[in-house]
DNA sequence: CGGATATTGTTGGTACCAGCAACGAATTCC
DNA sequence: GGAATTCGTTGCTGGTACCAACAATATCCG
């Protein structure tokens, strides 16, 4: 979808967008408390990503594409960069930081030579699994704390929420500074 | 609370590592989804905001640091780092682009001579508020497709969900590589 | 008081991340 | 067989993030 970004602002310009659901105060209000709740939420995870993985050698980055090697098999770097919500420069270096650790490898495309395909090593699944299941004790012990039908409903809203905002986002839901 | 993060071998023990509340398979399999979901969610939601706010000439970064200036009034560097969970160096550079830009300011601390007061300019101010309703009407169109009871609680449960994670991270709730 | 000690914020250094633009190579479309 | 397109890489710029070291204050304690 390569969103364009500009550096040059739109300015002024900001003809009206895809008439928001005007006048729900409900609505609103809603909206506004889940801003605010996704905001700590993110820097907290983040945080707690940057603090987790960092210390096996291996950066964030590099573990969220591995992450998607290991679960969506072999890519190619286009669709790697896609999922990754990252220009494909951006995914070949981070590929090449896989690959000098030993935990990702590029291979010929078996239908397209200018094409790579992109899967994991041995090592990589390994230590992706091994870093998963870290996460995944953190977040047991995080869960553990609330009632089994709240961290149930957790789960599954968060699901509905993310694949709600990533398919507003694959449709190219109007990047803000578009225009070109 | 400075997480000493890095290569720097673990730090005295925190004795007890909390024990996982060993098998309950449900509670993995909650703590499973909700990581899965977590984390499309925070791609998704992370690009979005590189996507939104870039266009506006100011980074990620210096946008959230610039919220946390308006809503919690003036801060210290290390306030505002630690809010931010960054090393006050990294904390200090936002700044210094926030500065040039002219939406945000260093005072001198009227109580203590070391330290700097940050606060938003009323550029600052405004530009903050612009781009937060850009925000909000995206997270508007976005929570219209939601059944009301469903969208509020979303917000309430992910509100939840980031406080209590907070209060693990503020814990100091495992500092990073586990101590073996 | 007065010297150790601690804290605050800045700077230097290093490495990584992110996007755009331009490119060579391969493929696809006439 | 060419033009146009697509795929991935590389050069460039600038932002992010950490640690370590530092000067200026502040605080503690003998």
């Amino acid at each position: 979808m390569t969103t364009t970004r500009r550096r040059t602002p739109p300015r002024a310009a900001a003809p009206s967008l895809p008439a928001l659901p005007a006048a729900d105060p409900q609505l609103a209000r809603d909206a506004a408390e889940l801003q605010q709740a996704l905001e700590e939420l993110i820097r907290v995870y983040q945080f707690r990503d940057r603090d987790r993985i960092c210390c096996h050698d291996i950066s964030v980055s590099q573990c969220y594409a591995l992450d998607a090697l290991v679960q969506r098999g072999p890519l190619t770097l286009n669709d790697l960069a896609a999922h990754l919500y990252l220009d494909k420069s951006t995914a070949s270096r981070i590929v090449d930081g896989l690959e000098r650790k030993g935990l990702a490898r590029r291979s010929a495309h078996p239908a397209d030579g200018r094409a790579v395909l992109l899967s994991a090593t041995r090592a990589g699944t390994r230590l992706r699994e091994r870093i998963r299941d870290e996460l995944l004790a953190d977040q047991m012990r995080l869960l553990a704390d609330f009632e089994p039908e709240v961290r149930r409903a957790m789960a599954q809203l968060i699901g509905r929420l993310a694949s709600a905002a990533a398919a507003r986002v694959e449709a190219g839901g109007g990047s803000c500074c578009r225009l070109d």
